[in-house]
DNA sequence: TTCGTTCGCATAACATTGTTACGCCGATGT
DNA sequence: ACATCGGCGTAACAATGTTATGCGAACGAA
């Protein structure tokens, strides 16, 4: 594995399991077996090793999606694609938080990787597109699947911020459940 | 004013026109004209600073919505709230990122914070309330205005992270306005 | 009044952060 | 064989959160 590549791969290790803060030049150098010049020889400093562990977060968040899609059925559905989307985000909640919440002050991803984050968007407009397709829904499928998108990123980022106001985990569930069913009502039945 | 006072205004000045980047305990006593030390009497630390920004800002988002119901009509109506909502929130973007997006690293709001945070969705709990039952919508009020919380949050989040793919404000304004068109139907209207 | 205690706070130090200057060493090309 | 250059370790820098120390004013008890 490449300098580069091993870097790139503690960090995100140490962001998963320490979180952002946890997240330094001097731990990330110790983690890959390399001095803090590695990070600025491959990355020009540590906003470019954030912008490079948001990019990496969209791939694979793009990947988990995709992955759904290809079982079809049910898992392939609106509705699977957003249980995907949402188990995603809970098991990686500090890589989510970097790619849609601002956890790491200063960093703001260039116009570059705003535009490769955009593409994961791609996975759920195909989704949409299909669907009306097939159920005679009119309409610009990108339109229907941003607002489906931001439905979805809604339920899921108030319970990372801890603002869901569920007993337990089964009543969240449950509730995200319900909230897409009207959401997909909303936009993605005729009327 | 007291210390404990103008040193919390100095930290949402700071907060407000430089950034959560700009946040240092050293920057803020010297806005406020005191030593670091002020703000480790009256504040035990940067982390207890955070927290009465975090409170401080649910206050003030939760009486621009209160205004917006007072003034009643459509202003007041839950349309009329989402308006408010959103224009609290791209007003003050890194106050609305302090308090939904871990715009702090290692901040999270103390159980006792978060439960006045909480508070400010009485609001929206109260103006749904008074919509479903004068339009004859059955339900919990607290279920359904969560599910609406959600979706505002939704398109407010996507907008302040970048991920919105509008052209201009205008376009901004008419998807939101739009969503919450539907997102109203949905939870609001009888069936 | 006077003295001791307490509270607010400035000074200064500490470890840790992102960043950069410097220099070494091995690979590469002529 | 020699020069050049790219990767990278060492060590320094300023800025950060935090804490120890001590000073002075306010307050209470004698």
């Amino acid at each position: 594995m490449s300098s580069k590549n091993s870097i790139l791969a503690a960090a995100i290790e140490i962001l998963h399991s320490e979180g952002a803060g946890a997240l330094t030049v001097r731990s990330v150098a110790k983690a890959a077996g390399c001095s803090t010049t590695g990070v600025y020889t491959w990355f020009g400093g540590k906003n470019g090793l954030v912008e490079a562990i948001f990019i990496d977060g969209f791939a694979r968040f793009g990947n988990a999606l995709v992955r759904a899609r290809k079982k079809g059925g049910v898992e392939g559905s609106p509705r699977g694609l957003a249980l995907a989307y949402r188990k995603w985000a809970l098991a990686n909640p500090t890589h989510y938080m970097v790619m849609f919440g601002r956890a790491v002050p200063d960093f703001r991803p260039s116009p570059d990787a705003l535009i490769q984050a955009r593409a994961t968007f791609e996975h759920l407009v195909q989704s949409t597109s299909e669907l009306m397709q097939s159920s005679g829904v009119s309409g610009s499928p990108l339109e229907v699947a941003y607002h489906v998108w931001a439905g979805i990123h809604g339920y899921v980022s108030l319970e990372l911020a801890g603002m869901d106001m569920a007993e337990n985990t089964a009543e969240r569930a449950r509730r995200f459940a319900e909230g897409m069913r009207r959401l997909h009502k909303a936009w993605l039945e005729p009327t």
